[in-house]
RNA sequence: UCCUCGGUAGCUCAAUCGGCAGAGCGGGUGGCUGUUAACCACUAGGUUGUAGGUUCAAGUCCUACCCGAGGAGCCA
């Protein structure tokens, strides 16, 4: 390949130009190409954005014949000048000096100029980046990504790596991946790597509450796993979670970063990804602009669990599963308070104690304890948190109620022992963000590799 | 793990009451002076998820299993 003399252009900056350019060099896969007597187009993606780059090949070229035999999904080097375009359909394209094909790819390439279906493409999940829609929903798991961080550092929050090997059984929420170097069939933990027995994270809330107590208000933002057999559209194995903790914070104020959280989030999507939500909102979820913009504009509904019960009582329609005070809220109740009730994100706190894990506070009235759960249309629970226990006696006599070890939890006691105060935070699916964001409806279409039962083929 | 639905060409799907397994797209060949998932003509392409069973005859009916989807539980 010839040394280029113009540095590589990538097609996003080049569809924004404001002028014609004499020569620009573009890299990337051929979408599609049509041909006509004396000249190809070939349209040219190279992930910079959703859109194509349209390349006119004339039959002049020295190396015409390889531009004809170009298959969808080869991989290219175009020279050319970028030109005001003389059809329609786009401002820019690019009138081809000398097409390089970097590589063909043959005619099993399995991506057609055409829609696949989202469970054809999960079996091909290392080839569907290379789709408009996985390339649009990758590219804003980037930006989310981005956003999230930007969203605690004006905060002044303090980006904490909790341990994604952990020790502690913590607080039973969810089956445990084992983490070992003994031989298959082996249990002496004694003898393994650590000494006893490891697992995978599911969780970083008891770790970063140590930071909250030293460092004020922090975050973690990291995978997490559970060996959960569920086999849903909004669970898989390795997810990602975002964990705020905030020293000297009550429930109310957990809420309003809850709250406050993703406003922020999706309006920085709504900004910062247009094009790529557009292609969403367009052939995904026709209602997507409409709940993202109301999200944004609209208070969310704030609703004790108590209301929630007598509200869900008084509806004419059936429920499936029986609401009656001291039951959690079943996915049904949940879809009905958000979508149909109120359509709009809701709030729910102040859960019985009974459904809840031992590190919540509890309130005065000795049956509720300081949680909320955050829910929005078509994902449900999106962020689930609470404020903690943050007294010693209180905390104890908790765990003894729910048959905890203490002295597996001595570390995390020690917080309570030393300097203790009033602390909030909660967990935000990142997976589940996006799902909101871009309208998926099954979370393994939003993850790169997804792990689910029984899938772990890529 | 439970309930429901599904599995037919590379992909998306059709096949009436159990009676010759088909179309579009994609691939190949040829054509077309600006296309936009281009278009036109021709062409190749099948162990109907797997294993049994019923029947003169099974894509279609029965049994078991595998895989996928939707819902449920659990949760983020």
């Amino acid at each position: 390949m010839p040394t280029p003399i113009v540095p590589r252009s990538r097609v996003a900056a080049l569809l924004n130009a404001d002028a014609a350019i004499e020569t620009v060099l573009i890299k990337g896969w051929v979408r599609t190409k049509r041909d006509a007597k004396a000249f190809s187009f070939l349209e040219v993606n190279d992930g910079s954005c959703l859109k194509n780059i349209q390349v006119i090949a004339d039959a002049d070229l020295p190396d015409y014949a390889g531009v004809r035999n170009i298959t969808t999904g080869s991989a290219v080097a175009v020279t050319g000048a970028l030109v005001a375009s003389k059809g329609k359909g786009q401002q820019w394209e690019v009138q081809a000096s000398s097409v390089d094909v970097v590589h063909l790819a043959p005619e099993s390439f399995p991506l057609q100029k055409k829609r696949h279906s989202d469970e054809f493409l999960r079996t091909i999940a290392h080839l569907r980046p290379r789709t408009n829609k996985y390339g649009a929903a990758f590219r804003i798991r980037s930006e989310m990504a981005y956003a999230v961080h930007a969203f605690f550092k004006q905060r002044g929050f303090r980006y904490i790596h909790t341990p994604i090997i952990t020790g502690s059984d913590c607080e039973g929420a969810g089956e445990l991946f084992r983490v070992t170097t003994l031989p298959p069939g082996e249990a002496d933990f004694q003898n393994d790597f650590f000494g006893r027995e490891a697992s995978l994270t599911v969780s970083g809330q008891l770790s970063v509450e140590m930071f909250a107590l030293s460092l004020g208000d922090v975050y973690t933002f990291g995978p997490t796993f559970r060996a959960e057999n569920s086999n849903t559209s909004r669970h898989v194995a390795e997810f990602w979670m975002i964990e705020p903790e905030m020293a000297f914070c009550d429930l109310g104020g957990n809420m309003d970063l809850a709250e406050e959280m993703v406003k922020c989030l999706v309006d920085y999507a709504l900004t910062n990804c247009a094009d790529d939500v557009d292609l969403f909102a367009r052939f995904v979820d026709k209602q997507l602009r409409h709940t993202l913009e109301t999200i944004c504009a609209k208070d969310f509904i704030r609703l004790p669990y108590a209301e929630a019960i007598e509200i869900l009582g008084r509806v004419k329609k059936p429920f499936e599963h029986p609401v009656a005070y001291g039951n959690d809220l079943q996915s049904e109740h949940e879809r009905f308070l958000t979508e149909t009730h109120f359509r709009k994100p809701v709030i729910l706190h102040d859960y019985p104690k009974t459904i809840k894990p031992f590190y919540m506070r509890l309130n005065d009235d000795n049956k509720t304890v300081a949680a909320m759960d955050v829910l929005v249309p078509r994902v449900g629970e999106i962020i689930g948190g609470s404020q903690r226990e943050e007294r010693f006696d209180v905390l104890s006599a908790r765990m003894a109620e729910m048959g905890l070890d203490e002295m597996e939890y001595a570390w995390y006691l020690d917080s309570r022992r030393y300097g203790s105060v009033p602390h909030s935070g909660f967990g935000l699916g990142f997976e589940r963000l996006l799902m909101l964001v871009t309208g998926i409806s099954n979370i393994r279409d939003v993850v790169p590799f997804p792990r689910t039962p029984g899938n772990i083929a890529f």
